[in-house]
DNA sequence: GGCGGATGCTCAGCAGGCTGAACAATGGGC
DNA sequence: GCCCATTGTTCAGCCTGCTGAGCATCCGCC
């Protein structure tokens, strides 16, 4: 009925993609998070980070990751301290409620790729993103 | 350097996409069309379509439709003609100018793929598309 | 004929990509 | 010590997703 099949590569990517985010969105929307906010946080984890550190880590550019965690913050995820070494910078901390998030959106990612099963794709995508068009 | 490995197959997915549409997106701006307007285009190319229609092949949303064929007209590739048997409805036909990118586009798109050879992937994603989640 | 639900489209508003440009703080070189 | 390039963040504006609402038209049914 829809010919899929006949779709260039990217137009596959791109569908999919929004298709799997759309629905891990459902999720994590009883959060009161967001798909970038969560792989924002997760880069935050291990420690506090510059708003450019996060940007590269999350491969996004610096004026979008400051629109994210300028959501994180209203949220209560994240918040902001200015940098006493060099005050141009600011170092982005994860809160107690972005980090319970962060854990029950893992958890529900495990489920999910489980039950997809999708696994067979990884190998491939990883290639791809490895050659930094 | 960044653990790409760990990374689970959702944001495999999203950065994967973002990467190949961002590349692609750089063609496509000479011609004076979005990664959107030309999948529009494409549907449109055998025959004028009501945007519900459209919206339905493409995968979005009427509302989002909607703001892509205003773009599309504005830039002279689509135009909006009124449905005479059901006014509620609106025929959007491709142009000439249209159709000509859309050949040039399609041919890029072409080169793009051989040179990166992703064509692995192909199977896995329709599969993927297909379960419909 | 007329009412009410279904259908087709648009507006408003939010989120997240991007680019280009502005602005403050830093720091190296003269 | 001062000037200027670099660095870190933000603002403005555009495009594309989405949802929720609103509006006009159509059509079936009483």
């Amino acid at each position: 009925m829809e010919d899929v099949e006949s779709w260039p590569t990217g137009r596959l990517l791109s569908a999919a993609a929004r298709m799997v985010e759309r629905r891990f969105d459902r999720f994590l929307a009883d959060l009161d998070l967001t798909h970038a906010g969560m792989i924002t946080l997760h880069h935050l984890e291990s420690g506090p980070l510059s708003q450019r550190e996060l940007a590269r880590l999350c491969r996004v550019t610096d004026q979008t990751m400051s629109r994210t965690i300028e959501r994180l913050a209203r949220t209560g995820h994240a918040d902001r301290a200015e940098d006493t070494q060099d005050r141009r910078r600011t170092l982005v901390r994860i809160s107690v409620k972005g980090t319970e998030a962060l854990v029950a959106a893992r958890a529900e990612e495990k489920r999910f790729e489980k039950d997809l099963g999708y696994d067979a794709i990884r190998p491939q995508l990883i290639a791809l993103i490895r050659k930094q068009l």
